[in-house]
DNA sequence: TTTTATTGACTGATCGATCAGTCAATATAG
DNA sequence: CTATATTGACTGATCGATCAGTCAATAAAA
């Protein structure tokens, strides 16, 4: 049998596709602990003996899950962040666009994906080696960039300007109507492009803050 | 019976100190759904039993551990932040360290209530109640405070800054020492007097890039 | 003061439900 | 015919929760 990562899109059963996106958002709404493989199943629409024969475990199916979409996003990322002079004036807020918006598009999943991103920040240990395999090489790529971008900062400088940006990139993916419901009835919801702008303005602004600090 | 609110500490009983301080560390490393009350019971001494006998359920344990651990965050927040002239120079500097500082202190749980913290964020419904409640009344005044610190920014955009500070906050909080992995092995990590300080910086470099971008 | 209720703190045994995972049988496709 | 794909029936383990009952301390009655 094929492994999953060598099918193409196209070549995938209708239930394969229906498991992983079944499983997707059922991790999302529950965890990894508080979804259960029957409750899967009965949402894929199969049954939950083909959950174990395409995936062999609930880990192994939760890894391929994360496995898949962050290979997308993370594909779009340093496609986007090999676009990038890093030498030019505006770098640095190119370099947390190409962070933050593939991350924020339909290839990104959605709330329903978010929602995992957001539990893995939390950083449990089911997770680290996960993380370690599927966002590290791409964030070593991004904190380079970053550092370069600000105009030589050290790695160090440039690894908490990555983290700080995961956080602020989190507290928004999954959200829930809370800053709305804290700014005021009034607020509507901000439009996508606007709430990128304002985010990468953000971390902009504290990434140079940051750096002052550093020179003296 | 007097309820948990009503006792202090001092007359709380022994076990039952045990079985919220396990259950803090319990719920952290595995989340409410990993978290079993068997191994939770064990980790305090007593008996599964008694964890039913004083909270009544699962959830409602987990509800009294955070609870508890938001009341003495929150209550400390509310102190540094009435200290604070709001009209001064560095007000809104301040204002962020009185949001992060009691997080990040002893007071605040260390490491253990952190994981669970960093899980609030992702949102899940479960929570969201108890996020309203436990956390929602001292979040109107800080974003209130933000607003003014901000030189009158409007309450949508001080509701964002809360947001996003509190991303950088969970980003940092539960930290397994991977800005260290990406920042390169020869950064140690921080102290801690230093964390808040470039926390702090960094959200208010942030804060003031999206108030640019708002005026014009 | 001695005896009798009453309570609070706590436990071991056990319940039904649900969990992830197994396996032989069957349908489908190449 | 031979893979591959899919299913229903099933299992042992573990889950949260309940229950009857123990034990020491306190309160009330004698």
């Amino acid at each position: 049998m094929k492994t999953l990562i060598e099918r193409t899109e196209a070549s995938r059963t209708h239930a394969l596709d229906s498991i992983l996106n079944a499983a997707e958002i059922e991790f999302a709404e529950k965890g990894f602990d508080g979804a259960s493989m029957k409750a899967l199943a009965a949402r894929a629409d199969v049954s939950q003996s083909l959950l174990h024969y395409h995936f062999s475990s609930k880990t192994k199916l939760y890894e391929a899950v994360i496995r898949e979409r962050s290979k997308l996003i993370n594909d779009e990322r340093i496609v986007q962040l090999a676009d990038i002079d890093l030498t030019q004036d505006q770098a640095l807020y190119r370099v947390i666009v190409a962070l933050f918006q593939p991350a924020l598009s339909p290839l990104g999943g959605g709330r329903a994906y978010a929602r995992i991103f957001a539990g893995l920040i939390a950083g449990h240990e089911r997770d680290q080696d996960l993380v370690r395999e599927c966002y590290d090489p791409t964030a070593l790529k991004f904190v380079d960039a970053i550092s370069v971008a600000m105009g030589g900062a050290s790695r160090m400088i440039a690894a908490q300007v990555y983290q700080f940006s995961l956080g602020v990139l989190a507290s928004v993916i999954s959200r829930d109507g809370r800053a709305e419901r804290l700014g005021g009835e009034l607020a509507g919801p901000l439009e996508d492009g606007l709430l990128l702008d304002q985010l990468a303005r953000f971390v902009v602004g504290g990434a140079k803050a940051i750096a002052r600090a550093d020179k003296f």
